[in-house]
DNA sequence: TGTGATAATGATAATAGATATCAATAAGAA
DNA sequence: TTCTTATTGATATCTATTATCATTATCACA
C-alpha cells in the first residue's frame, strides 16, 4: 500500500468526523476542500484502510458501510429512529471471544457488538410529540 | 398483515434452511417448487416478516441481508474465508443491554453480536494447504 | 538524483441488491 | 356475497459499490 496524498486526505478527513460517515458522505465532505479527488478514490481508500486495520468498517441500519477512525475497542448503538451511529465504550464487556471459541469449533478473530434502540435526541422528540398528543 | 399463501411459502421454506440465506438465495430455492412466485414477493415478505419479528434479519460479510428463522436468543459467527454464517448459542452472555443503557443515554432495545473468524471447515482446508507447502 | 516498474488515481461504465410502480388479484371484514 | 384494500408478479428504477482503463505518481533501486 503506497502512501498517496489522497489516502492521507481521506484518513485525515475521516478523523475529523465522529459521525461514522459512509464513503459517499465522506466524499461529499472532502469535496469542499479537495474537489479534485474522485469518488472511487474515497471508496477505494476506505476499503483498503479498513482491510489494513487502520480504520474500522461498520454496518448501518440499512446495511450500508460506515467508517470509524477510532481503533480502541468499543461498540456501537444504531438509532432505529434517525439511523445515527453512536459509540458505546462498554468497559466491562467480558471475554466473549474465548467463550464462543470454546462453544464452537471456530477460530474467532473479532467481535462486533451492535446495540439497537433510540438515542437521547430521538427519545426527547418522541416524548415531546407524545405530550402534544396528550398520551 | 394479511396471510397469503406466498407469505406462508416464504416462511416455510426459510424454516427448511439453516444456511441463513439471502432473499435471492431463498427465491432461487423456492423456484424449484413454486416457480410462480416473483422475486419482489420474496424480498417483500422477508422484510415484513423481519419487521414483524417473525424472523430475524442479519448482515453478511459484504453487508448483504440474510434471514434467520430461529428466534431463540443466539448470535452469529461469520467466516471470513467462505462467508458462511454459523450459529453461536453463547448461553452465558451477560446483560449487555442494561450495562450499555447505564453508560449511554440511549434506550436500547436489542443487541446483535457477530463474531468473525474461520469456521472449522475453512481451518481444515487451510491446514491442509499449509502442510502441502511444508510450512 | 534519475529511472523504471507498477500501484494509485479520476472519470465513468457496469453490476447487483434492493425498492418502486402499477395493473391485476385475492384476503377477509361486514 | 360484496367491497375495500393489501398483496402479488412483472418489470423499471434506484443506489451503493465495483470494474475498467488510460494517465499519473510513488518509491525501490541503480
Amino acid at each position: 500500500m503506497r502512501n498517496t496524498k489522497q489516502k492521507e486526505i481521506v484518513l485525515n478527513n475521516l478523523r475529523m468526523l465522529d459521525s461514522h460517515p459512509t464513503a459517499d458522505e465522506l466524499y461529499q465532505y472532502i469535496q469542499d476542500e479537495h474537489s479534485e479527488i474522485g469518488v472511487a478514490t474515497v471508496y477505494r481508500n476506505l476499503s483498503k484502510l479498513a482491510e489494513n486495520g487502520d480504520i474500522k468498517k461498520i454496518t448501518g441500519l440499512d446495511g450500508s458501510a460506515h467508517y470509524d477512525w477510532q481503533l480502541e475497542p468499543h461498540y456501537h448503538m444504531v438509532c432505529e429512529c434517525c439511523g445515527g451511529i453512536h459509540d458505546v465504550l462498554a468497559k466491562n464487556i467480558p471475554d466473549l471471544i474465548s467463550q464462543a471459541e470454546m462453544e464452537t469449533d471456530c477460530k474467532i478473530l473479532s467481535v462486533d457488538i451492535t446495540f439497537r434502540g433510540l438515542c437521547k435526541e430521538c427519545q426527547e422528540h418522541l416524548e415531546k410529540r407524545m405530550s402534544f398528543m396528550n398520551v
